[in-house]
RNA sequence: GGCCCCAUCGUCUAGCGGCCUAGGACACCACCCUCUCAAGGUGGCGGCACGGGUUCGAAUCCCGUUGGGGCUGCCA
C-alpha cells in the first residue's frame, strides 16, 4: 500500500522495493498511479492475460490509481470484433473493472504525429529491404540473423515497399528499471535498427505502445516477461520522443504448460471462458491466477480479492515461470463450492441446471429434485459443470447403463437372486431413509445381501448400477427416496430382465 | 547463432546470512471413516541442479558450469 504521501500528487522520491536491512532495488514510486492492461483482440482472453490484468488492477486499486483497458487492435489481419466483446465479457466475469477504456485503432492520428516527430528528429531512415534480402545478406556474411543497417546512409525517401526504421545507438547500453527483475541491461549494439512505421503507413506495435503510454501518462508498465526483450526499443523511442520520466516496469513471469513452454492459445486450453463454462468460479480463478507469480506472506494460499488488495506488493512478485496446474485449480474450486451455503450453491449452479449450459431440455429439470439432492451433490463436485451429471438419473425417464459398470456390478453370481428378493421386499417397505434413525431401505437391502453372502459393497453396487446407470454417484438411499418406489422398482425389474 | 531471463519436494511456493533436521498447498501412497464416489481425519513419500568462492556460519551473497525458457516479424 502506498503511504499517505500519495496525496501530494507529485512525483515521489525513490523508495525501497523491499524492507530489507540489506537494501534492495530502488524504483520510483510515482503517483498518481496509472496502469494499463493492453490485450489484442486476436482471440479469447487467456488466463495469462487475466493474471496480468489482475496484477495491474490490484496495483491500481490499492493506490487509488487508474486502471486503463487498452484494446490494441491495430492488426487488421488478425483482429476480430467479436474478440473485443469477448475480452470485455471476460473482464467483467472476473470482476476486473476499468476506469478508462481505449481502442488503439482510434488513435492512429496520434501515432502518425509521433512518427513525424521521430522523422524530424533525424533518428530514423527509410528502408526498402525485403525480408528475403535481409536474410540473404545475413546468410552471406555468416553473421547472426537480423537487419544489418543496409539503408542507414542511403538517404532513401518514403515510397512503396519502404518502411521507416529507427536508428539505434552503436554503443552504450539501455537499462530497464524493473520492479521484479532488477535492472536488465541491454547493449545498444545488440539492438537492430527496427521498423517503426510499416510501408503501409501504419505504425508498429512498439511505437504505438510508447505513444499511448506516454499520452495516457502510464506510470507502471506491468506485463508479461515476453515483452522484456523489446523494452529497450520502447525506452529508446520513449527518450527519442522526449517522454520525460520513464515508466517503471514489472515484467511478470510467464505461465507455462506441463512441458515448461509458454502457454499458447493454439496448443493449450487457456481461454478464460473455457474455465467459466466448465464451472470454475471467478473468485477461484482470480485467487489461483494471483498465485501464478505471487504469494502472500506466510503459508496462506486462499484469499479473497480484498485480502489480496491488502497484501499484494508488486515487488514480491516472483521471477521464475509457473506451471498452470489445473489439478490445483480444481482442488481450490471444489473447496470453495463446499464452503458455500446450499442456497448459494443452488443459485450458482443454475446455468448448468436451467440455463444455456444445461445438458437437457428445460422441461426435464425439477427444482424439488435438485433441492433434495443439493447438499449431497455439493460435496461431490469440483466444478459446476459436473452438477447435472450427478442427478440426471433422477430427472430422466430412461437411465443409460454404463456397460463396464454393468459387467462388474450386476453380472456376478448372486445378483439375480438379490434383485428377486429385493423386488419383493422393497415392494412394501417404508420408503424412507433417515440416516441414524429409520433406515428401512438400507436395512432390507443389506440383510438380503448378507443372506446371500454378499458384502455391503457388492450388495449395493448392482442396485446402484440398475437405478443410476453408474457405479459411482450420490448416496444411494437418499437418491432412491427422491426417485420414488415405482421408478426404483421399475428399474430394478428392467435390470433383472436384462440379466 | 545473438541478446535477455530463470533455477527450493512431481507441481506452486515459504525462505531476505544463524530461527532449516528446509515449512505449507496441490498431486501421490497408506490407514481410519464408509452403501459407491467424494468429503473428512491420521500418517507417509519427496527438494535447495552442479562446481568454485565470500563468511565463524550459505537454500539465502558472488563467479562459473549445466539445464530450462523468452525474444530475435513491415504481429501484438
Amino acid at each position: 500500500m502506498l503511504p499517505d504521501d500519495r496525496q501530494s500528487r507529485i512525483v515521489l522520491r525513490c523508495g525501497f522495493a523491499r524492507d530489507r536491512p540489506s537494501g534492495g532495488l530502488r524504483y520510483p514510486r510515482r503517483v498518481p498511479v496509472r496502469v494499463r492492461f493492453a490485450p489484442s483482440p486476436t482471440g479469447f482472453l487467456h488466463v495469462g492475460g487475466v493474471r496480468t490484468a489482475l496484477y495491474n488492477w490490484v496495483f491500481a486499486r490499492q493506490s487509488n490509481g487508474v486502471f486503463v483497458l487498452r484494446i490494441e487492435d491495430t492488426d487488421d489481419e488478425r483482429n476480430r470484433e467479436e474478440w473485443v466483446t469477448a475480452i470485455d465479457e471476460s473482464m467483467r466475469w472476473v470482476g476486473l473493472d476499468w476506469d478508462e477504456r481505449h481502442r488503439q485503432s482510434d488513435r492512429a492520428e496520434l501515432h502518425a504525429t509521433a512518427a513525424e516527430r521521430l522523422i524530424a528528429s533525424g533518428r530514423t531512415y527509410w528502408c526498402d529491404c525485403t525480408r528475403d534480402a535481409v536474410d540473404a545478406r545475413a546468410k552471406e556474411r555468416g553473421g547472426p540473423p537480423g537487419y544489418d543497417g543496409h539503408c542507414r546512409e542511403l538517404d532513401k525517401g518514403p515510397g512503396p515497399h519502404t518502411a521507416l526504421r529507427f536508428r539505434t545507438p552503436d554503443d552504450g547500453e539501455t537499462v530497464v528499471v524493473d520492479v521484479v527483475r532488477g535492472e536488465p541491461t541491454f547493449p545498444n549494439a545488440s539492438i537492430e535498427d527496427f521498423i517503426v512505421v510499416r510501408a503501409t503507413g501504419k505504425v508498429m506495435f512498439v511505437l504505438a505502445n510508447v505513444v499511448d503510454d506516454m499520452d495516457m501518462a502510464i506510470t507502471h508498465v506491468i506485463r508479461g516477461e515476453e515483452h522484456l526483450p523489446t523494452t529497450p526499443k520502447y525506452l529508446l523511442l520513449w527518450d527519442a520522443l522526449g517522454g520525460g520520466e520513464r515508466p517503471v516496469f514489472a515484467h511478470l513471469p510467464v505461465i507455462v504448460n506441463e512441458k515448461r513452454q509458454k502457454l499458447s492459445k493454439r496448443r493449450d486450453p487457456v481461454a478464460l471462458e473455457l474455465y467459466r463454462d466448465e464451472g470454475y468460479l471467478p473468485e477461484v480463478m482470480l485467487n489461483f491466477l494471483a498465485l501464478c507469480g505471487w504469494s502472500p506472506p506466510g503459508d496462506q494460499e486462499r484469499f479473497t480479492i480484498d485480502e489480496m488488495l491488502a497484501l499484494f506488493r508488486l515487488e514480491d512478485v516472483g521471477k521464475s515461470p509457473g506451471f498452470f496446474d489445473v489439478a490445483k485449480l480444481r482442488a481450490f474450486n471444489g473447496d470453495t463450492i463446499r464452503a458455500m451455503s446450499v442456497e448459494e450453491f443452488t443459485d450458482r449452479a443454475q446455468p448448468w441446471l436451467t440455463g444455456a449450459l444445461a445438458p437437457w431440455p428445460a422441461d426435464v429439470y425439477d427444482a424439488d429434485v435438485f433441492a433434495a439432492m443439493a447438499p449431497l451433490v455439493q460435496e461431490r463436485v469440483a466444478v459446476l459443470s459436473e452438477v447435472p451429471g450427478m442427478i440426471d438419473f433422477l430427472l430422466r425417464d430412461e437411465v443409460t447403463i454404463d456397460d463396464g459398470d454393468w459387467e462388474k456390478a450386476v453380472k456376478p453370481d448372486g445378483v439375480a437372486q438379490l434383485l428377486d428378493e429385493l423386488l419383493v421386499a422393497w415392494a412394501d417397505v417404508t420408503w424412507e431413509h433417515v440416516p441414524d434413525e429409520r433406515e428401512p431401505l438400507k436395512d432390507t437391502l443389506f440383510s438380503i445381501g448378507e443372506g446371500l453372502g454378499l458384502n455391503k459393497k457388492r450388495t449395493q453396487a448392482p442396485v446402484r448400477v440398475a437405478v443410476t446407470g453408474r457405479s459411482v454417484g450420490p448416496p444411494l438411499f437418499e437418491s432412491l427416496v427422491v426417485l420414488g418406489r415405482e421408478r426404483t422398482l421399475e428399474r430394478l425389474r428392467a435390470a433383472r430382465a436384462r440379466l
